[in-house]
DNA sequence: GTCTAATGGTTAGATCTCTAAGGGTTGGTG
DNA sequence: CACCAACCCTTAGAGATCTAACCATTAGAC
């Protein structure tokens, strides 16, 4: 017999949220949430110069951003000012529970990608890599637009567990 | 230099959330959405015994199935009643208009199959199964438990664009 | 027969996300 | 200068999902 395969694209979908939610847990263990988590690497890692572009990177409405960035704010962990030259753009910046936060969830971070690939090689990660692009593509996947983690490229050390 | 890739899991999320926007746009064309279409299929060739298993096959709560649930029931899609037996239980069957919406969101869903898969063969796609599978048991995931298209290997046809 | 624990489902309240609309700012055009 | 379109962000309201607490029913223990 022919073993039949289900529906690529929701074994796809339930293979994201497992592996979503695993994380999320180990991010909440460490007092945060993944879009928490995304947002402090991007403004970390990449500097958006506006919300918009911050929204885009995490891959979240403008809207849903303000929601966050008002928890975080709340918490203490971002501060927001007008930008002087361009009063329109509100300039959001790490403070000193911000950047620790970051680190904290960093760790967290690359432990979990470590589990994550447990037992894959190079090769078969960069297989899956590929192939998901190639469905991202299928669908009319933003091939142009900067993925959340395009900044990793100017600060790969960023992710290590032994960074700077 | 050396190409950075982002972590897989990232690029994961990234992936499923951009074909699972893609496929509810496909569905909500068709009056659906994907919880709905999920549920409308297990109903159809699994005949999950109760709530539970049926909330495990969609991959949502319980909770959350009685909402989705409520919302069928207002639409004339399913009915329920308490089993004589057990009367802890309540049965879920399909009406006459859940049967069309059925036939309708199959015919959307093997559509959009077919253009996820669009340019990738019969190797490719086992492979990127079976390397979403290790990611799931890697976090560990339900390995032992039934994925929501369990019920398709009794009933392969009924995805089939030209099915009975 | 009654008590207790387990099971099946629903309800309540909170959280996260989205779309749509609105307020403030800027730059171009007459 | 006055106007208007475009841009950036926030607010308001709705929908989906979750957890926790809650009824109803059943099964087992005594």
């Amino acid at each position: 017999m022919q073993p039949f395969r289900p529906p690529i694209g929701l074994q796809l979908a339930q293979t994201a949220r497992t592996v979503s939610r695993a994380f999320d847990e180990a991010l909440e263990r460490a007092g945060g949430t993944l879009p928490v988590w995304l947002i402090l690497l991007n403004l970390k890692i990449h500097r958006p110069g506006n919300q918009r572009v911050l929204a885009d990177a995490v891959g979240i409405r403008g809207a849903t951003l303000t929601h966050h960035l008002n928890a975080m704010e709340t918490r203490g962990l971002i501060t927001r000012r007008r930008d002087p030259d361009n009063r329109r753009i509100h300039i959001v910046e790490l403070t000193a529970a911000g950047e620790e936060a970051f680190l904290r969830l960093r760790q967290v971070a690359a432990a979990f990608d470590a589990g994550l690939n447990a037992g894959l090689n190079e090769t078969e990660v960069s297989a899956l890599s590929e192939l998901l692009g190639r469905l991202a593509a299928n669908v009319g996947g933003p091939q142009d637009e900067a993925p959340p983690w395009a900044g990793l490229v100017d600060g790969p050390t960023a992710l290590g567990p032994g960074g700077p």
